[in-house]
DNA sequence: CCAATGCAGTATCGAGTCGATACTATCAGG
DNA sequence: CCTGATAGTATCGACTCGATACTGCATTGG
């Protein structure tokens, strides 16, 4: 049925349309937002030019060239990573933080979501959720989910967490937070 | 609930990321083959620079940019109107169809709407078409649904149709195609 | 009938994306 | 210690995109 690829083409369509309009009026591209968005839930194993390359599906040309740009802006600030030094940390300044609360989510969506019953909402939530593990899926891409969802996440017998794959310890405030390295349920 | 909202942005990333390898194949930016297929598709009331500025939501110089560099490629041709000399016509060249059908739709998202079960193919198509239709009235923007599902499609006795809007008549292939004007049963 | 108004489309400019390529610096493993 | 892989930057050219200014045509109201 080429019916769904028609209304996914048409809603990307319409998403691009907003995030332009809500990104032009902090004088930012569309990807800023996005890029934004992603580093305001992005947890330490993830908030680096490359997690964010892969979130965006991009390249770490194009992804490098547009945190040059948000640095420059004092959106963002880059902090060299203790143990690996070709590493850097990226985190949202006070103002990147405000522009990102100012901007997102954009009015027109927020608009139609509320217009949705509370029944349809969360049909069109699940109908999504499951597509878009779909996708993911197929394009070879992580899941980006929230730490406290992910399969090598560990509730120790001390009521405190650790991630199996790094085997640290996480603060609380860390597993609400998207990994790289998620791994989902099935 | 921002839940939703973070789908959708996440689904925009994602399809973004597909539209923009898609494109490459063909040695054209994303919203090209977003052009391609909205002229494809677009009735006679439709298929012109200011018809395929309203879909995209963008605007006239950008879009007359984006036709200047398709036309040069050979993958559309422009017609001037019979009646309206300042109106164009965009038509899909053979090229411009054969692109089309190579690129569109993506692979991936083929792929994913494929490993859904049919009932939930149906939900989700169900509560897109639902959201769509939403977020099309919050942004202000037409339906650009198919002509023979408009408000303004008249049957006439003798089996012929017309547009309630400008009075014309209509040849069978027009009424599957998406119009400007399409106005939505409710 | 014609002047004003508005609409369809084009031209041009500057900032920025984006892919490609080439590069540096660092890490990890044999 | 060397080799290969990984994280990130620098630079180039084609293109988008918004803004502004422009042309030519249509419509409308006096």
């Amino acid at each position: 049925m080429a019916g769904l690829s028609i209304l996914l083409e048409r809603l990307s369509n319409l998403m691009r349309a907003e995030q332009r309009e809500g990104a032009s009026h902090a004088a930012l591209q569309p990807v800023h937002l996005s890029s934004l968005l992603y580093l305001s839930r992005a947890n330490r194993y993830s908030d680096t030019p490359a997690g964010l390359t892969e979130y965006l599906g991009s390249t770490k040309g194009t992804v490098s060239q547009s945190l040059l740009l948000l640095e420059r802006k004092g959106l963002i600030e880059k902090r060299p990573d203790d143990r690996d030094r070709r590493v850097i940390h990226l985190a949202l300044t006070n103002e990147g933080r405000r522009i990102l609360d100012q901007q997102w989510p954009f009015p027109r969506v927020r608009e139609a979501v509320a217009a949705l019953s509370v029944p349809r909402r969360k049909r069109l939530e699940d109908a999504l959720q499951e597509f878009l593990t779909s996708l993911q899926r197929a394009h070879g891409s992580r899941s980006f989910g929230v730490c406290h969802t992910c399969t090598l996440f560990e509730r120790l017998d001390d009521g405190r967490f650790r991630c199996g794959l790094t085997t640290e310890l996480l603060v609380d405030v860390q597993t609400e937070k998207i990994c790289r390295e998620h791994e989902p349920a099935a």
